[in-house]
DNA sequence: TATTGTTATACTCTATAACTATA
DNA sequence: TATAGTTATAGAGTATAACAATA
């Protein structure tokens, strides 16, 4: 492989969409590669997550929360049922909803994941301080607060 | 919609792979439609971008760049080839390459998309500063930098 | 009328494996 | 043997639209 202009800074490399999308991909890879490739995906993770976090959350909140349809958090609560780590139980007030209620499997699966992506992740982001890490992910939310209210 | 737990910061939100998925649905959406529904997606245009900054680039070294496999830039470089964006051309040296040649159409659609972007991109992030943008892009490239060597 | 969960469906992105023609 | 481009194919992830049950 000649190096001929790899070393050429593109306009690619000064969009912040087009670093974005090329670090997310690295720091997803890395972590299905922490869970092991059969595991938990990035996503019934997160819901996983949030139904530990948040006992008795609908599936629509939770939807609403993970920036999905909730036609598409179907799919992922039957795969953590299906798994025993959480329940679909029904709510006396209202009987159209679904509360997620995570199981003690559960709840201990999801403490193992979130140590190990913790580490993972620690792992991968060692070249970036403390401090670095703090600023990236403020800044990224900063990203998301400003994008969700348009 | 009740706010109970909306302002409770989850576990997740201090994984810097949920933060960058998050920022990243943010700043592709507003990238389509900056450029318009039907018009080049990310990839497409990313592929035109190094096309046009590197001319006579092969497809297998375009892929290497852009972090995908070769055979998926085959419908990608169709597409730009149907829009008369660039030409496949063939190379003395080695007939098994396939040299990509923006037209002269092709880089004036190019400038014209940058442009685009870029304003949108520069309105999106107007919250941060051009200190914090640098950062940004810093931080992100840093952590491409570590992966990729993995 | 509006909302919750659900199904069906389709589209985008991407990877893998195998092929061909060249080298 | 190895590489460039290609094709076929399959699997994620996601969105839209419609429906039944319930509010």
């Amino acid at each position: 492989m000649d190096q001929d202009d790899d070393d050429v800074i593109s306009d690619l490399e000064q969009f912040v969409g087009y670093n974005l999308k090329r670090a997310y991909v690295i720091v997803q890879a890395d972590f299905r590669n922490a869970l092991g490739q059969d595991a938990l995906a990035p996503r019934v993770f997160s819901a996983l997550s949030l139904a530990v976090q948040f006992p008795h959350i609908s599936q629509s909140k939770l939807a609403r929360k993970l920036g999905i349809e909730r036609s598409g958090l179907v799919a992922i609560v039957d795969e953590l049922e299906g798994l025993g780590y959480l329940s679909r139980a029904t709510v006396p007030g209202d009987r159209r909803v679904q509360a997620l209620v995570p199981t003690e499997k559960g709840c201990r699966a999801y403490a193992e994941a979130v140590a190990t992506v913790r580490a993972h992740e620690k792992a991968l982001l060692a070249d970036l301080t403390a401090a670095e890490q703090r600023t990236l992910i403020r800044l990224l939310r900063k990203i998301r607060s400003k994008g969700e209210t348009e």
